[in-house]
DNA sequence: AGCATTTGACCGTG
DNA sequence: CACGGTCAAATGCT
């Protein structure tokens, strides 16, 4: 039952909070050497999808979900026809039982063939394409690089729109127990193929600024309060040195499942964050403006003292 | 050789 | 039965 490996296993918004600030932290460091600026365009965007990620997970997360799949089952060889069929239909149980959530993301014209938008900050690998009834566009499927070697079965998928061919719907699945690389980015910038360095420089120049979030479903209702100003469409803009940078995309909130029971999965973050806290000594940005609006307030306590030595 | 992507088959769900 | 999601063999890329 209960004795899973415990320390290295984080809770998946932990480990998103704790890439948030890590990507925070490269940022920071890169504002204080002189780095081309390009190193921190290109860690800025990531570091307000690791926020965002975080922040959906707060309000539709299914840790057990998640941990679950890490803990539970070794995962790795059992080729059995019989086990394999059967952690299928666990696997599409489970699916079915996260929690997903859509971005939306433009390119601005101008860029050049970029196929598939945002460099999220996660390696994806596409393991399925599909047309779907009544789309233009076929819809493509990916799903967490390491999900053999870590069992981290995030998965996602991107639809460009009907009719602004520069728009993409991306819809996430489930949360990512992966530990990703640390890219820092001293080393990603001397390290990484041309190429790839080369894209994303391109995809960061295709990004409009301008952060739309919007929000749907009735457990979403404070968030909506809170944050938007123009209906359920909010706009947030980031400092001017982002603004060149950042996105231009919408995300939409939603749960599968509409029996969530909101207290419940409350204290399942409070557990989960206390645990990982716990476990990791992680220190925390100060994110007060997330714990507004995600109520956590309750028995949440975190420790701000350490933030930001 | 060791990855990733493509693509038709397969399977569960509604 | 149709549709959407996933698998896995074939193929491509580096």
């Amino acid at each position: 039952m209960g004795s899973n490996t415990g320390s290295e296993l984080e809770s998946p918004l932990v480990a998103e909070l704790a890439r948030a600030l890590e990507l925070a932290r490269q940022l920071e460091s890169h504002l204080s050497n002189p780095a081309p600026v390009d190193l921190c365009k290109s860690v800025a965007p990531k570091i307000l999808s690791s926020i965002q990620r975080s922040i959906l997970m707060a309000k539709s997360s299914d840790p057990d979900g998640e941990q679950q799949a890490a803990g539970d089952s070794p995962r790795s060889e059992s080729s059995s026809p019989a086990f394999k069929d059967h952690n299928r239909k666990e696997m599409i149980k489970k699916r079915k039982t996260l929690h997903k959530w859509t971005n939306q993301v433009r390119l601005t014209p101008g860029s050049g063939g970029v196929e598939g938008p945002v460099d999220d900050g996660y390696s994806w690998r596409k393991y399925g394409q599909k047309d779907i009834l009544g789309a233009k566009h076929p819809r493509a499927y990916y799903r967490c690089t390491h999900r053999h070697t870590q069992g981290c079965s995030a998965t996602k998928q991107v639809q460009r729109s009907d009719e602004d061919p520069l728009m993409f719907d991306i819809t996430y699945v489930g949360a990512h127990i992966c530990l990703q690389k640390p890219q820092r980015a001293s080393a990603s910038a001397c390290q990484l193929p041309q190429q790839r360095q080369h894209q994303d420089q391109d995809l960061l120049l295709s990004f409009r600024a301008g952060l739309k979030v919007k929000t749907e479903g009735p457990e979403f209702e404070e968030v909506r309060q809170q944050t938007s100003r123009e209906g359920n469409e909010f706009h947030v803009f980031s400092s001017p040195t982002f603004v060149s940078l950042v996105a231009s995309e919408s995300i939409y909130f939603s749960s599968i499942d509409d029996g969530i029971n909101l207290q419940t999965s409350d204290s399942e973050i409070t557990a989960m964050i206390s645990r990982g806290n716990s476990a990791s000594n992680l220190s925390l940005v100060d994110m007060d403006f997330m714990l507004e609006e995600l109520d956590f307030d309750q028995d949440f306590q975190f420790d701000a003292s350490s933030f930001f030595s």
